[in-house]
RNA sequence: GGCCCGGUCGUCAAGUGGUUAAGACACCGCCCUUUCACGGCGGGUUCACGAGUUCGAAUCUCGUCCGGGUCACCA
């Protein structure tokens, strides 16, 4: 057999909208491309004039620059088998329907839409059509024609038998033949049909593995019946499981907007990182061999391999997708923390300069997205209104009364405080614990309290001490000290 | 409804006739600790059901049930 390198495409058509499932599909074809020394290219399918929404190319381009699935050929690149707009290739459709016409593999129909409804209505929601232009006498054909009746061109099925096929991850799948329809190759407007043009792109374009969600799994004989119309030899066919969604009542169907966000732009819009929304969905439906689950794009490249697709549908868990954007924010070095999180920071605080380094440091190993960070942190903006209840802690042995006096010497201490400096408040209480002979719990727990007025906060009394500054944490302090006395 | 595909913890999953049925997320407990988080350790009658083949079945066969997909001049 000739040894041919792998060319996968990507084949979205242009809606404006990248849902997670074609996302994958993008990935997983650039995975086998790129696994295997091949090329991956890019195909707009916009054969649906009427579903021509503005920009919409754009947000494929900008999803699959931003995720880092760099096509090797497709509109905006070129390449040698262009133009890869399906709109712009118009004119090479047509011939090849033709050709089959003449080779009586398929014919012209001129029934009307209304008729096919009629049928549809007569034979109930799954009868066909029935194939009525299909042995329509040449003159006839010839006089319609002539007359401008609006036409399209079908594609003569086989009545019997049935059409076997090979699929990478289902293995062996047979249809019967008298279920498929004579499908539509051109419709009424001149434009080829989706099954069509991407069979002649697919050829043309000289794709190995057509790679799609299984959902095309019945329809691939169409596929089929048309290579072999043609002569041409068939694609290794490379179906992915589905992705679902969970719905309330515990069942499952396909992943939709009511189960939460979809497109990756909403995902990201949530605060998601493309790399963890790539990492995620790479193992939704597949596994590698090894235990790992963290992966770059490259490493990905190295461990894919078809074989470890799964044939099973996957339910999207938004808990794990936050578990991997959590890992991908605690790895980042804390600069570029600091600077994602900048506009969080100053949606917090504003214009005012904060010791950035220490809010990093309490927050990059809790985060799981970014925009929950001013969440996280109203207490340092504004002291909130708190119960005295707070201070008694048991496991810290606090109280009331003690909690009084923890904070009584931890004023006097920071009131003497030279350096107001994470490490420095560190050093100082640690030693003013010691001298007072109490566990650092007793001392920190109300001194965290009058500083956060918050039982649970991210980071511990020096960070919120440090980042609250010299004046507001004494100003805080009295308070607390103030509330216990009136106690 | 016909046809097609699937069914291993709540979820993602490894597993291809002999395993104590991995691992991860989530959950619970403990440890660490300055609360929380991070980190560490531990926890769970999970092979849909019923027959059959076999010395032996999550793995093979059949049936049942359940889930999903598909039957367009949409892609």
């Amino acid at each position: 057999m000739e040894h041919q390198t792998v060319r996968t495409r990507f084949a979205p058509s242009p809606t404006g909208f990248m849902h997670v499932g074609n996302l994958r599909t993008a990935l997983y074809e650039y995975l086998i491309a790129k696994s295997m020394g091949g090329s991956f290219l890019l195909r707009i399918e916009d054969t649906d004039q009427e579903r021509y929404v503005e920009g919409a190319v754009d947000v494929i381009y900008n999803t699959l620059r931003e995720v880092g699935l760099q096509h090797d050929e497709g509109p905006d690149v070129g390449g040698a088998f262009g133009p890869y707009i399906q709109s712009q290739r118009k004119g090479v459709y047509l011939p090849y329907a033709e050709q089959l016409v003449r080779e009586g593999k398929a014919y012209y129909c001129f029934c009307t839409k209304e008729r096919l409804e009629s049928l549809h209505q007569e034979n109930g929601a799954f009868g066909g059509y029935d194939r009525h232009c299909r042995d329509l006498p040449p003159e006839e054909v010839r006089r319609l024609l002539d007359a401008g009746t609006p036409h399209v061109i079908r594609q003569k099925m086989p009545l019997e038998g049935t059409t076997t096929f090979q699929d990478a991850v289902y293995g062996e799948i047979s249809i019967e033949n008298r279920e498929l329809e004579d499908q539509i190759l051109i419709k009424s407007d001149g434009y080829p049909t989706y099954n069509f043009a991407n069979v002649i792109d697919d050829h043309l374009m000289q794709i190995t593995h057509v790679v799609r969600g299984c959902e095309y799994l019945t329809s691939t004989p169409k596929y089929n019946l048309l290579y072999e119309a043609f002569g041409w030899e068939i694609p290794t066919y490379v179906h992915l499981p589905m992705i679902m969604g969970k719905n309330e009542d515990g069942s499952v169907s396909k992943l939709s907007k009511r189960h939460g966000s979809t497109g990756f732009a909403d995902l990201e819009r949530e605060g998601y990182l493309p790399q963890a929304i790539v990492n995620y969905i790479a193992l939704l439906g597949w596994c590698p061999k090894s235990n790992e689950e963290i992966f770059s794009l490259e490493e990905l490249v190295q461990n894919f391999s078809i074989d470890g697709i799964s044939k099973s549908p996957a339910v999207f868990d938004y808990d794990k997708l936050a578990w991997f954007n959590g890992e991908y924010l605690r790895a980042m070095p804390p600069e570029e923390f600091t600077a994602r999180a900048m506009p969080y920071y100053r949606e917090v605080f504003g214009e005012e300069e904060k010791p950035w380094d220490v809010l990093t440091a309490i927050l990059q190993p809790r985060a799981v997205k970014l925009p929950e960070i001013p969440g996280m942190i109203p207490f340092l903006k504004e002291l909130p209104e708190y119960p005295a209840s707070l201070y008694i802690n048991k496991k810290s042995k606090t109280n009331l009364e003690n909690s009084a006096e923890m904070l009584r010497a931890a004023i006097a201490c920071l009131e003497a405080q030279q350096e107001w400096s994470q490490p420095a408040l560190h050093a100082a209480l640690l030693e003013l614990a010691q001298a007072l002979g109490v566990k650092n719990g007793t001392l920190l727990w109300p001194v965290r309290i009058a500083a956060s007025g918050t039982q649970v906060t991210p980071g511990g009394a020096m960070e919120i001490l440090a980042i609250l500054g010299r004046d507001e944490s004494l100003r805080r302090l009295r308070a607390g000290l103030k509330k216990l006395e009136e106690e």
